[in-house]
DNA sequence: TGAATTGTTATCGT
DNA sequence: AACGATAACAATTC
């Protein structure tokens, strides 16, 4: 399941082999996922250049130009299962996997958009200030101080997993790097996002850059069949770890639901805190 | 076999 | 009414 690191690795990957290369032929297999739909989309990216390969919280951005101008860019969200593989000039290979869309480039190579689960997208978004005007603040960016931090989690009184998982207050955590950042900086998923001190604050923003640089540095982690290039998975402190010693304390992590998430954590390093009211999951159905 | 998996959106409740 | 929590959904793997 890609997260920014992961996309982030994927995006440095793809450059080398995207940059510069012209969009010859375009095919969807599973058209539900192109917006605004396969026609327009192709009309706007067929015979365009691709400029550049950029990350914005997990999309893939390709930008495109045409005669020189600007001409809009090619969003990927990779979802639960997009993948990117490849297929060069002259290569005898079988196609791979669930291949859910083709881009022929003029070097004879091929990019294909394989996605077991076909949650992923592709769009082509002549305005990424649009597009992107929803989302948070790029945790690794230098203006994401502990100061812009502090105003996310306090403008309202939110449990911190659901809220750093809100790609509308920070961009690009998912379930894995959420829950090691705040394993990491000691707090509760649970915890009064709004009831965290100054030190606390702190020390999160500076777990989240942890995790993410480190996932960065060790080309993401590979939890399953998806993703299967990166080394983080050996790295992680809870996730994926429950009823082992944690790394630290030696208490077993536990694994608990949060928002529907798998969640991790190690009761005695992450305490409680100041839980945010716990709504009671009333059973004793009675109609008006 | 069905439980697990994710981000987004629609709906529910307070 | 506004906001936060939760359920539903897309589809597949093991």
């Amino acid at each position: 399941m890609p997260e920014l690191p992961e996309v982030e690795t994927i995006v440095r990957k793809s450059r080398e082999m995207l940059i510069g290369r012209r969009i010859l032929r375009f095919e969807s297999r599973w058209p539900r996922q192109v917006s605004p739909n396969v026609d327009t989309l192709a009309a706007r990216i067929l015979r365009t250049n691709i400029a550049a390969v950029t990350r914005r919280a997990k999309f893939i951005v390709l930008h495109l130009t045409k005669n020189k101008a600007q001409a809009g860019a090619i969003l990927i969200h990779l979802r639960m299962s997009g993948r990117f593989a490849w297929s060069h000039a002259g290569d005898a290979a079988p196609e791979p996997a669930h291949v859910r869309a083709t881009f022929d480039l003029d070097d004879g190579s091929r990019l294909y958009f394989c996605d077991a689960r076909k949650f992923g997208r592709i769009a082509y978004s002549p305005d990424l200030a649009v597009e992107f005007a929803r989302l948070g603040p790029e945790p690794l960016d230098p203006q994401f101080t502990p100061c812009e931090l502090e105003k996310i989690l306090g403008k309202r009184h939110r449990r911190l997993k659901p809220l750093l998982l809100d790609q509308a207050a920070i961009a690009g955590l998912g379930n894995i790097y959420t829950d090691e950042a705040l394993y990491h900086a000691r707090l509760h998923p649970l915890c009064d996002a709004a009831s965290l001190n100054r030190q606390q604050i702190a020390k999160l923003h500076n777990a989240i850059r942890r995790v993410l640089t480190e996932g960065i540095a060790r080309n993401g982690a590979s939890i399953d069949w998806v993703y299967p290039e990166g080394q983080m998975q050996d790295y992680l402190a809870v996730y994926g770890r429950a009823g082992k010693p944690c790394k630290n304390c030696g208490e077993t992590v536990i694994a608990l639901r949060v928002a529907q998430r798998g969640t991790h954590v190690c009761p005695q390093c992450q305490p409680a805190g100041k839980k945010k009211r716990n709504r009671r999951k009333d059973a004793s159905g009675k109609g008006s």
